[in-house]
RNA sequence: GUGGUUGUAGCUCAACUGGUUAGAGCAUCCGGUUGUGGCCCGGAAGGUUGCGGGUUCGAGUCCCGUCAGCCACCCCA
């Protein structure tokens, strides 16, 4: 039987290089002192409706919904903020006295026609810096995952960041929008969303050269500060990043700073993070005034980059035990137990094959030393250990190999 | 979701207008005298041609359906 379209199994090495995209995020995560939330793959539908927004193409074509043997409406989670804010909601977040710098790591469900890239169940890694307005927020998360990305050593990506300012700019650019927009001979999803959602128009690419005539938004003062400092703050950080005033994201919560990290090397799923702020979504749920800022990024994607650009992820043991005749098989087998117990990564073959195979099989798992085990290494309590890059060999007494081994490690 | 396109061994692909037991390279496994990998050489194993119907004396090849992948759009991570 298939697996159902859009999903699939992941095996080694992806799975290995998937977990090492995750290893080291978190280790940038805990450098800077984010906390892990771990919320629920399934939510009533309500809340995805009521926080992505209605007119989103997420929710509105894409949302796994049903309903359960209780006849609740729920949702396969699309994406990961709406559930983080209503965690913050529910456990009173707020008022614990603690930072509210949460990261989460999990999958994602959209129904959307699977391609290369994009699929029906996909993994984010995502960030909520959730409770204060500052720039120097937006700044962090930034900069926080230019680093993550930086440390996984992917380069072909660039960042684009815009603001569409806060809900009276928008308010105010609504209408000069919709006037401008209305004079131009438009697509017609174009037509469509004029009057729904005019901000997205901006986003279409296939009127986009006729866009040179409409006035780009026009920022309050606090907006335009807010912007201001951010971009100094990253030119500061030495984050390369270029504006774009036609940056604007599909989900209806953000205000003011949005932003994309893109690549030219996945064809139309060029987007491998993204986010943006949103100040009025957990107020606007029905808790405390939280303005935030957040970003999500797809690890498959990113793995896909890391394959583009050959960037290697190493699981290879430094030892593989070989006997040269079966009856030591045992004593291989306890030597074996003896370096892993001490932490070392070994593995072994199959002690029934003969040595050549197991030579082979020590080389194309890619070991950096062979141990052997036969007769005269039985007989002098010994281990043959051979560097199998130089090729280089000699005898040792089994306790010294072990201490000189961890020394390398 | 719209429009295309593809589906043959683990992978990449072959098989003239439908015509015997569907091939190759790479990978895998075994071997190339006494206990040594990579390179090289020899051999073996591996396929219900995505699946289901249909046309035909005969289908990998033609037709229909279905499933899945891919590309563009759309959207997004």
């Amino acid at each position: 039987m298939n697996t159902v379209r859009g999903f699939k199994d992941i095996i080694y090495p992806e799975s290995f290089k998937i977990s090492e995209i995750e290893r080291i995020s978190r280790e940038v995560f805990e450098i800077f002192n984010y906390k892990e939330i771990r919320i629920p793959t399934v939510e009533y539908q309500e809340l995805f409706i009521k926080s992505t927004g209605e007119t989103t193409d997420i929710v509105e074509k894409e949302m796994y919904k049903f309903e359960d043997a209780s006849k609740r409406i729920l949702a396969l989670r699309p994406e990961g903020t709406p559930g983080v804010a209503r965690a913050y909601i529910n456990n009173n977040l707020n008022i614990k006295g603690e930072n509210t710098k949460y990261f989460y790591i999990g999958n994602m469900f959209r129904a959307e026609r699977p391609q290369a890239g994009r699929f029906r169940e996909f993994e984010q890694i995502g960030v909520e810096y959730i409770g204060t307005n500052s720039a120097f927020s937006d700044a962090e998360v930034i900069i926080m995952l230019d680093t993550i990305l930086k440390k996984i050593g992917i380069k072909s990506y660039q960042i684009e960041i815009n603001s569409i300012g806060c809900f009276e700019c928008r308010k105010k650019y609504r209408e000069v929008l919709i006037e401008n927009l209305k004079k131009l001979e438009l697509c017609d999803l174009c037509k469509q969303r004029i009057e729904r959602n005019p901000l997205r128009v901006l986003d279409c690419k296939i009127d986009k050269e006729k866009f040179s005539s409409i006035p780009s938004i026009h920022l309050c003062g606090n907006c335009q500060d807010h912007h201001k400092t951010l971009k100094e703050l990253l030119t500061k950080s030495n984050v390369d990043y270029k504006e774009n005033k036609l940056l604007v994201r599909g989900l209806d919560y953000y205000t003011r700073t949005v932003f994309e990290f893109k690549t030219a090397e996945l064809g139309s799923q060029d987007a491998i993070a993204a986010g943006g702020r949103y100040d009025d979504l957990i107020k606007s749920m029905g808790g405390p005034n939280s303005p935030s800022v957040g970003w999500a990024m797809g690890a498959e994607r990113i793995l896909m980059l890391c394959e583009k650009e050959n960037i290697s992820f190493k699981n290879k043991p430094l030892c593989f035990v070989i006997t040269a005749d079966q009856k030591y098989s045992e004593y291989a087998f306890e030597l074996l137990s003896s370096l892993r117990n001490s932490g070392i990564k070994s593995d072994f073959s199959s002690f029934h094959q003969s040595l050549k195979s197991q030579m082979r099989s020590a080389n194309s798992n890619g070991a950096r030393y062979a141990l052997i085990i036969g007769e005269e290494e039985f007989i002098s309590n010994t281990v043959t250990i051979k560097d199998l890059s130089t090729g280089e060999q000699s005898k040792k007494e089994k306790d010294n190999l072990i201490k000189e081994l961890l020394k390398i490690i």
